[in-house]
This record gives C-alpha cells, structure tokens and sequence, in this order.
DNA sequence: AACGAATCGGACACCGTGTCCGATTCGTTG
DNA sequence: CAACGAATCGGACACGGTGTCCGATTCGTT
C-alpha cells in the first residue's frame, strides 16, 4: 500500500471516489460480463464523469486488475480474520474453504471472470518453490499467497502425524486445485447449497485424500 | 447432427472451409484472449473474407460456441476410444484424467477461455440429476455429459467394493471438482509436467479421498 | 476572496462489429 | 462448351465503445 496518510480531506476524497469507481465495476463485471460493460455504464452508475475514470484507471485491463487486488485483499484479510482461532491442520483447511466460499458468494460472477485473467491461476505449487517474486505484476499473487497457507497447513500436518507424507510441493498443489475447482463450480452454480455444508463436504473429502494409513495399494 | 451427407462436391467444400475457419479461430483464441482476436484476423488466417465468416457464424458468440463444441466432441471421442479396455473404475478414472489433460496439452489457453462462456461450468452433481435436457443450449453438455461418466465410474466402483459409500451426486461433483481444479492449473501451467505422471498423481489422490476404509473420525 | 486541484462534459480519432450489396469466382447442369 | 446459380469476395455503411484532449466549472484550500 504506498499510499501517504490521507490527512488532506482532498486526498480523502480522492480515495474515496476511486474505491467507489472499484466497488460499482466490481458489482457489474460480476452480474454480466467484463465485455458488455461499457465504461460510460461505470462511470454513470458510481456518479462520476466517464473522463474522470481515466483519471484513475488508465486502461479498462487496469481497472479489471484493480478489482481483482481488492478482491484478494478481501480474502486474506476475512481469511486472517478468523485464521488464528483453529491451531489444528483441519480447521485451518476448513477455514480456508469457507473463506474461499464466501468471497465466491460474495460475486460469484467476478470469479469466473478473474480466472480468465492472465497469471491468475498459479496454485501451482511449483509456484511457492520457485519463489514468487513480490514484484510479480499483479494478480498470481493471489494463487501465491494461499499455496502458502496450504503448504504450511499440510506440513504442519504432516508433523503432527495426522497427515501421510508426500511431496509437499505435490500434496500443496494437490490441495489447491481442489480448491480452485470447488470454487469454479460454486461460482457457476446458480443455486449453491449451504456454505458450511459445501465447505465441510469438499473438505472431509481432502482430509479423506490426505489421512495418515496405507493406501490399498 | 443435423446434417445431411454431403454427396455435392459444393457440400463438402462449405463444410471444409466451414471447419477451417473454426480451427483457425479455436488456435487463435487460444493463444490469446477472445477478446484481442478480430473477426478481420481470423478469417485472413482462414484465408476467407470476413464477410464470408458471417455467412456461416452469425456472431463472434456463435463462433465461439462452435468452437466449444468441437472441443467438447473431440474429447469424447477421444475418451470413447481408450474407454473400452479398462473395466476396472480405476483405470476408467485415470484414462479420464489423462484424456482431459490431452484436451488441455492440445490448447491450453482456449480452455481457460471455455470456462468464461456461461453454463460450461456445470459439473455439479444436481445438474446429472436434475436430468440434463438434451435441449440445453450448447455448453452445459460439456459438463454433464463427463458428469454422468464420472457417476457411472463411481457407482460400479461402489458396488464392486472398492469405494465408500458416499452420496452418489456428492461423490460425482467433489470428482468433478478435483477433474475440474486439475483441468484449470494446468492450462494455466506455463511448464506443466509429463502427461501419464501429472494425471497418475491426481488420480491416485481422489482413489485415496474414495478409498473404502474408516476416516480418521 | 483568490488560488489551484479535481471534476465535468463534450468533442475528437480510432477500431471492431455486424449488415448490405454489387461484382466475381467456380462447381454444376443441360 | 455455355449458361445458370450458389458461394465468395471486397468494399461500403452505421453503430457503439475506447482512449485522448481541453476548456469550463466546481469545490476544498489558503
């Protein structure tokens, strides 16, 4: 955030009809498409003149990828939120998911929409271990920053003897395209269940791929 | 398929250059966004005037929907092709993964891409269910009908003994999901891993979440 | 009250879409 | 071979969105 302290109500200001500019974007890339939005529909609906949001945003890809940092920021913060309570392996993984879940609940649309975002998708283990250089334009941050807490949670699991041992690299990119894919088809469902009930389904079913006994060869 | 065999030479050639244009266009899209392609670029590469292209696709959407579905028919019928031999619901599940990973190999972006267009995502479970009208516009398809292969897979697996018994539309949309997950990271995947290995590993990993067995509580 | 930064709003050129139509190619048919 | 007709070409058109620019205006600041 290289943002001086708004001590200047000018300043302030300026923030605020910028975060209004994203908000209302991200309400509309989320009902229709990015594509059939036209800047002119942004800019009428967040009260502000079409060239002022050229004053802010220099292209409509900047705003995209504008929406999407404040969608991340979202998710790690409500993630950080309830992150410390549940010191076990499994209730971080279910925290997790259901963190995951309601971001999606939030604007399922939008989601859909990010994935088609270039870089978006680095769930990737190898991702972590290559070291994701924070200079990374942009958005595989995302994908980054979660595989982090998947690899710790699994290690950590790992430690305490509950999980079997594999590959950490594997089992955290393991984990992550579940993940993503119980997040992709939560956002297409236009009538998704229960959030807890989805979340504790999706991950009974990893803690089931991960729990410590010898497979049936 | 409604159409007639193409007995005229003229029916041929239609169908020919009808093809091509969609060949060109799913190569195109795939390298690049949907949205950096004109209508102009593709039918040059086609070697067809854009007015021609109009002829047979009325929209840009409608392009894009015939090269959905073109990639739809070609992975079943490549699945058809290796679906035969292994009986067994583990080797079913793994010639599926490996088959939708060929898909990916083949054109990475395009699928990212596919994902976008509204109602492809439609793995869930309740979609199988909920009987999937053959009237269904389009895409959906895609997903239920590899819904119903999984279903099928898991059913036998059960009642061969192999797999615990779970919810069947449960245990159909969380292999959907992890089919799903895999599918996306690796298009995304600049570098992504040999073949028969990456699939081999997912496959193991949902043989473990299904494996017949008590859980850990 | 005067200054200046931010906003407005309307103009502009540019590009892609989708439509249309006359001219032309080319397989077909007598 | 010649004439027909379907398909293609290619260039025109209107339309709408993008991104830029700039004078006029608002509004917080000093």
């Amino acid at each position: 955030m290289p943002r001086k302290t708004p001590d200047q109500l000018r300043d302030v200001l300026r923030d605020f009809r910028r975060d209004q500019v994203i908000d209302v974007a991200r309400r509309l890339f989320g009902e229709r498409g990015s594509a059939d939005i036209s800047m002119e529909e942004i800019a009428t609906e967040a009260g502000v003149a079409r060239s002022t949001v050229y004053v802010y945003f220099a292209n409509r890809d900047e705003l995209l990828r504008a929406c999407l940092e404040r969608m991340h920021t979202q998710l790690l913060d409500g993630l950080a939120a309830a992150w410390e309570e549940g010191a076990e392996p499994e209730d971080r993984l279910r925290t997790l998911f259901e963190g995951v879940f309601a971001l999606i609940d939030d604007s399922p649309a939008f989601f859909r929409l990010a994935v088609t975002a270039e870089d978006a998708v680095a769930v990737t283990a190898d991702a972590v271990q290559r070291g994701a250089s924070p200079s990374t334009p942009g958005l595989a941050l995302i994908g980054l920053n979660i595989a982090r807490l998947i690899q710790d949670l699994y290690v950590e699991g790992v430690a305490a003897g509950r999980f079997r041992s594999l590959d950490p690299a594997t089992a955290t990119a393991l984990i992550g395209q579940m993940l993503f894919g119980a997040m992709s088809i939560r956002a297409g469902d236009p009538a998704p269940g229960p959030r807890n009930e989805a979340a504790a389904v999706v991950c009974d079913f990893v803690l089931h791929g991960l729990a410590a006994g010898q497979s049936p060869h």
